[in-house]
RNA sequence: GGUCAAGUGGCCGAGUGGCUAGGCAGAGGUCUGCAAAACCUUUUACAGCGGUUCGAAUCCGCUCUUGACCUCCA
């Protein structure tokens, strides 16, 4: 099975065909979030990027089995293997059970990609669910020689692994290097090198979230739950593996060594890694309180924001960047994005009013392929979205009289949209006008309409704005007048 | 300091040897009672300096600037 589909591989550098291990099956696996706190719009990029690579497989014919995780225990505040993990010092911030943290926070996440209108995962496991398959993991790892216990603690053994693997195969790092900078902030602490890590952590007395294991009463180091559910639910070996780009350098390089270290093998073909989300030039990131909560970006009650902002509008803004480069947030971008969203929204909202006829001045076709081969390209949205504007401009010029289209290419059209903007980029319409609503406005616009026809354009323009400061705008056009929300 | 990216017009953002990206904003026009919407036309560009080439925004080198990772973050 081969659709033609390119995708840049973090591994190779350089983009490569996809030849899925067992077509048309896809196994992809993407870190989620660690859900001690609510979830952010540049987590929530990295979730729009992959639900986007998730439907363009499922639209080319894949079947595709997508794990997305929770982390939701062994996550350490600074990652130094000491100190609370993140949940138990949430949970003491707000006074709550740890597990009520991950509860909270878990259905917050779950809110905000459903208002984003992504497509759940295929499976959604949670470290805490998934202990024994760690610990097990756990057991191989340091059966194979590339762990070892401290005092109650186990640590992967970096310098082992590098003997036989490429530690640094994902960010092409020199180790060497590495080493010789760590190895001068060594210490008095229980691990042999300082770029070990910890699978396996000792449980001090107050910690809460703790499960026994044949080394103790402890916890699970941050990485393992990655590599014992990935294994679990799509093997040793699968296609993609997923996430943000600064996930790169420390979790996904140690999820390698951990399933190489367990199963001999290198877990995914295709490594992917989506760019970040910056403001002002800088990253968006739960440390530097530069990020917006959906809730602020909504409502538009933020210092930064002039005014809020649909989910819709935002999620076409991501998709008018390709998810490799870093997308820069500001008022005016989100404000064009609004604009050119709602204008193809409006072009989609005209298609069922076009009437075909027998001339045909346009190729639908040839927009369609072009927006395969964008995607193809290494899901290149922003040259799909450039396409669809094309069809804006046929349709608008076809409902102006302008120009006709064919029976045939009207379907085409109706077809394009369907699959790009509706299936593939997730996007909807956000009109939220009902038939009551629908009914009173056929009324004022009618009123209007007698009161222009009296030359009363005291009262039509009273109409006109009023009904604009409420936010409907009134098209008038030879064929009557239409109206849509702003 | 090390590693790796990137610098595109007023803003966002594609493109990567010759062919209009696109959206928004600006200007002019068509339509309109006037507008809006829509359509047509249109202005502003590839950080700098060298080099390769018939030809470079696109390849190479150097310089400058910015960012990311190396320490928790999607």
């Amino acid at each position: 099975m081969n659709t033609g589909l390119q995708l840049y591989n973090t591994l190779t550098r350089e983009k490569e065909p996809f030849e899925p291990l067992n077509a048309p099956n896809v196994g992809m696996y993407v870190c989620g979030p660690t859900v001690y706190s609510d979830v952010h719009l540049g987590n929530c990029r990295t979730f729009i990027s992959f639900d986007l690579i998730f439907r363009y497989l499922k639209y080319s014919g894949y079947k595709v089995r997508y794990v997305r995780n929770i982390t939701d225990a062994g996550h350490l505040e600074g990652d130094r293997d000491e100190g609370d993990d993140k949940f138990a010092k949430r949970a003491k911030l707000e006074q709550l059970e740890p597990m009520e943290i991950v509860q909270k926070y878990t259905l917050g996440f779950h809110d905000v990609l459903r208002m984003f209108n992504t497509l759940p995962p295929s499976i959604e496991p949670t470290a805490t669910g998934h202990i024994m398959e760690q610990i097990e993991m756990i057991k191989v790892i340091i059966e194979n020689g590339y762990a070892y216990e401290s005092n109650g603690t186990i640590y992967f053994d970096v310098e082992k692994y590098s003997e036989k693997y490429n530690y640094t195969i994902l960010t092409n790092r020199n180790l060497e290097d590495m080493l010789a900078n760590t190895r001068e902030l060594g210490g008095q602490n229980e691990k042999r090198g300082r770029l070990d890590f910890a699978l396996w952590i000792k449980a001090k007395p107050e910690t809460i979230m703790r499960w026994p294991s044949p080394w103790g009463v402890g916890f699970p180091g941050w990485h393992i739950e990655c590599s014992a559910m990935s294994a679990k639910y799509l093997g040793d070996e699968f296609d993609i593996h997923g996430g943000g780009m600064d996930l790169a350098a420390t979790h996904h390089t140690n999820e390698i060594a951990q399933s190489e270290a367990c199963s001999h093998i290198q877990p995914a073909k295709y490594w992917m890694h989506t760019n970040m989300l910056t403001v002002n030039g800088s990253r968006m990131s739960k440390s530097a309180g530069n990020g917006f909560l959906p809730e602020e970006l909504f409502t538009g009650n933020h210092p930064l924001l002039v005014k809020g902002f649909s989910p819709m509008t935002v999620k076409f803004f991501m998709l008018q960047a390709h998810y490799r480069s870093t997308l820069d947030f500001s008022n005016e971008a989100l404000d064009a994005s609004e604009k050119g969203f709602r204008r193809l929204m409006n072009a989609i909202g005209l298609l069922e009013r076009l009437v075909p006829s027998a001339a045909s001045d346009f190729d639908i076709d040839a927009i369609a392929a072009n927006c395969v081969k964008a995607m193809n390209d290494d899901f290149n949205s922003p040259v799909v979205i450039a396409e669809l504007f094309d069809a804006v401009r046929i349709i608008n010029t076809v409902h102006d009289g302008k120009a006709s289209v064919s029976e045939k290419q009207l379907d085409a059209l109706k077809k394009l949209m369907k699959d790009f903007v509706f299936d593939i980029f997730g996007l909807k319409d956000e009109d939220t006008s009902n038939n009551e609503l629908n009914g009173v406005l056929d009324l004022v616009i009618d009123v209007r309409k007698i009161a222009k026809e009296n030359k009363d354009y005291a009262t039509s323009d009273k109409i006109r704005v009023g009904l604009q400061s409420m936010g409907f705008q009134l098209k008038d056009s030879k064929e009557g007048t239409t109206w849509n929300k702003i």
